[in-house]
DNA sequence: GGTGAAAGCGAGGACCA
DNA sequence: TGGTCCTCGCTTTCACC
């Protein structure tokens, strides 16, 4: 059972919300939005924090602003499922900033990967040199993502 | 021109680095990495937040511990693409606190959803009940995550 | 869980080079 | 731009109810 899960009460859930939403609200803010005294919110902010269950605070950037106007999915099925080629996969793609997720999936494709870049251009040659060389790779499917309709960094709790 | 492209330089990109990784850095640790004094380095974060290129801090969580073992994506064609139809689509998602990102893609489906649930069970039912009665849904195709070979919350900048 | 208080520090502004 | 104070407020962490 590699990932206990603690149990969470209505006030725990309330504050993993707020912190969602607003990873810089002070101990002060938190205790008015559940309705509790400083002193025990931040008692259960620090407990959530150690026991992983936030498993950390993150800058959220926009992309667009940054110059990676692009996104899209690339679907990859690899030519044989040894333990060999798969770990050796996952371990390069880990070192490929421009991937930001890589899921092993059911059904039709071995991964699926989110990729950003610039533009199309930059992306099409990431795709054909980059991804197209990782260990095992036979057959490469990509989306583009036209619209970006819902992105959101809250769980629901 | 709706995402205007703020040149960055090395600093910014340094802070911007720092910040994605630690959302909660001070401004002294922020400083001490990118080699500045506190009060530019103060102002050059407070120009980043207020350009919109940091869009927001957020705590991020295991969704293990939150009981969200299963991510699946979900992906979607629809019978027209009428304007009525899909802003009716786009709408409803947004509604679906399950559905942590959308996008509308090119390619052989119109939409690809990305979906947490407690367990494959509630999964399915997600998507036979809350999805599969979305306007206009014809198509629906999903695969599920095997494993989660990378996530990561920071752009390449 | 709540209160109160002490100590430290970080945010943010004024001002200079 | 960057650097150096300075000050206020808040966070954090006690001990105790």
């Amino acid at each position: 059972m590699p990932h206990p899960v603690t149990p969470l009460d209505a006030v725990d859930r309330a504050l993993l919300g707020a912190l969602q939403q607003d990873g810089r609200a002070t101990v002060g803010e938190l205790a008015e939005r559940v309705h509790l005294s400083p002193s025990p919110c931040w008692r259960r902010v620090r407990q959530l924090e150690d026991s992983g269950i936030i498993s950390g605070y993150h800058a959220h950037l926009d992309r667009h602003h940054v110059g990676l106007g692009v996104l899209g999915f690339v679907q990859i099925g690899l030519y044989n499922h040894t333990a060999e080629i798969t770990a050796a996969f996952e371990r390069e793609v880990q070192a490929l900033p421009q991937v930001l997720a890589c899921h092993n999936l059911s059904g039709r494709y071995d991964y699926q990967l989110e990729v950003v870049a610039p533009d199309l251009e930059f992306f099409a040659e990431f795709v054909r040199t980059s991804i197209r060389s990782l260990p095992g790779v036979r057959e490469i499917s990509t989306s583009f993502s036209l619209k970006e309709v819902k992105r959101t960094v809250a769980l629901p709790v």
